[in-house]
DNA sequence: GGTAGAACCTACCTTTAGGTAAGTACCAGA
DNA sequence: TCTGGTACTTACCTAAAGGTAGGTTCTACC
């Protein structure tokens, strides 16, 4: 399953829960549209946890689980690698 | 950096050289336009070498770097995980 | 002579992910 | 009253990745 911010998604919810708002600031360049999209296929993965309060005005928030953290481990070392070589490719 | 293909790819000459021909027969239902692409891509990032032995018929071999196997080892965990999720998940 | 295989290249088409821009319901605060 | 914030949805557009199908040059083999 692909989506180019979900790797990023992750380690911004990697520390706790984040309301969408929040998940919106600190995933800079993602849309709307597109980071809504994510989190529902992560969600729908199991992945993560959509909590809605029912409150108005809405809140929301997304938890990962912990399904979710072994892939956020198993993504580490990818990541370190791409940190380490970010002067070498853009990728 | 993206390509589907490409952690398949560096999966099958995680172990040694490569023809052209036998990773295509390896990379089940990629194209040879694409193979050769991400070849290419790969190459010029310096994570594979392309050796062409000059012979006819043509004859060419593909190499991962010592750059490259850093690359190979970042990836694993992340592999491993899909192996042990392919039942939960498609990707 | 015809076929098959090597390692490509080229042109064309389709799919899809992502971006842009707008709209929605509701409330708080200036 | 008007603005701003929340968490979305909807419609439309574009760019790029990938797939399909053909051609090329040369040799070896039946």
């Amino acid at each position: 399953m692909g989506g180019k911010w979900k790797p990023l998604i992750l380690y911004h919810l990697r520390s706790g829960p984040r309301r969408f708002s929040d998940l919106r600031r600190a995933v800079r360049g993602i849309s709307e549209k597109v980071l809504i999209q994510q989190l529902r296929e992560l969600a729908s993965a199991d992945v993560v946890v959509r909590h809605d309060y029912g409150e108005v005005p809405p809140r929301v928030d997304y938890t990962v689980t912990p399904f979710g953290m072994t892939l956020i481990e198993a993504l580490l070392p990818l990541c370190e690698w791409g940190v380490r070589n970010r002067t070498a490719t853009s990728a």
